[in-house]
DNA sequence: ATGTCGCCTCATAGGCGA
């Protein structure tokens, strides 16, 4: 089973690469996030042999679940919030397995409201992975986390010291997911590799350089672990025209 | 501070979010 994610930034405007990207790949699922719009091209999708989910607002965030394999809808929303008015959420069971796509608030500036709405989100978070690892239902949490979780998942830490991607408060929490027993899929099989990124800024030709950070991941509850086959970043369509500032990341399970 | 995208609107320029 192939699980792929991948940021877009507006699938209006990526909707062909996605498409091509999907030919190319196959993959049997595709989570993605920022579709920036309420226009969702399922039939396009459809087209392809993949049923899809999602979960829209108007110019921000937005994340959809792609499947070949018949998709049972369990939340379209993070718990913990009367309303929570961000489409950041999308729990999905295919195959026996749940699948979880998230678009993690992004939290910038810090020291604004914006920042401590990171930190609750992601402590509503870990209280749902709490409750998925007490079920018997093996479960992947996915997507655009914002966080870069260690130094190594950066080029250069100086430059993103005052970033909320990057701050001890988002980085103790998702080490938390880690204490709790979830495995970050792509550090597990490649403890050591420094340079693996999943974003690039558009700007200062951050790509061309190198100068990028890992913050779209796939965590695996213990149950799955034993699975895992392969957790590789596709950097190509990064250096695609008109890219999204993510590539996709791909993870293979037994 | 800046760079560059993509969205939106009291819209063809500027603000917001990333």
């Amino acid at each position: 089973m192939q699980i792929a994610s991948w940021n877009v930034n507006s699938i209006k405007t990526r909707r062909d690469q996605v498409k091509d990207w999907l030919e190319e790949h196959a993959p049997d699922v595709l989570l993605m996030q920022e579709l920036k719009g309420l226009e969702f091209p399922s039939e396009t999708f459809r087209g392809l042999g993949y049923e899809s989910i999602a979960v829209t607002q108007k110019a921000y965030n937005g994340v959809a679940i792609l499947s070949r394999s018949p998709i049972k809808v369990v939340s379209k929303s993070l718990a913990g919030l009367e309303v929570d008015s961000h489409a950041r959420f999308l729990e999905v069971i295919i195959k026996d397995v749940r699948i979880v796509n998230i678009y993690l608030p992004n939290g910038n500036p810090i020291g604004t409201e914006k920042f401590e709405y990171k930190l609750d989100w992601m402590d509503r978070l870990r209280g749902q992975m709490k409750r998925w690892l007490a079920s018997e239902i093996p479960t992947i949490v996915g997507g655009d986390f914002n966080v870069i979780p260690e130094d190594i998942d950066c080029h250069k830490p100086a430059s993103w010291i005052k970033d909320a991607l990057f701050q001890p408060e988002p980085r103790e929490r998702y080490r938390g997911f880690l204490d709790m027993g979830y495995v970050d899929a792509f550090r597990a099989l490649h403890p050591d590799e420094k340079g693996q990124f999943t974003f690039w800024d558009y700007f200062r030709q951050a790509f061309e350089h190198n100068r990028g950070i890992r913050i779209d991941h796939f965590l695996l509850s213990p149950k799955l672990v034993g699975r895992l086959q392969s957790c590789e970043i596709d950097k190509d369509p990064r250096g695609l025209p008109k890219p999204s500032d993510h590539t996709p990341i791909v993870l293979t399970l037994d």
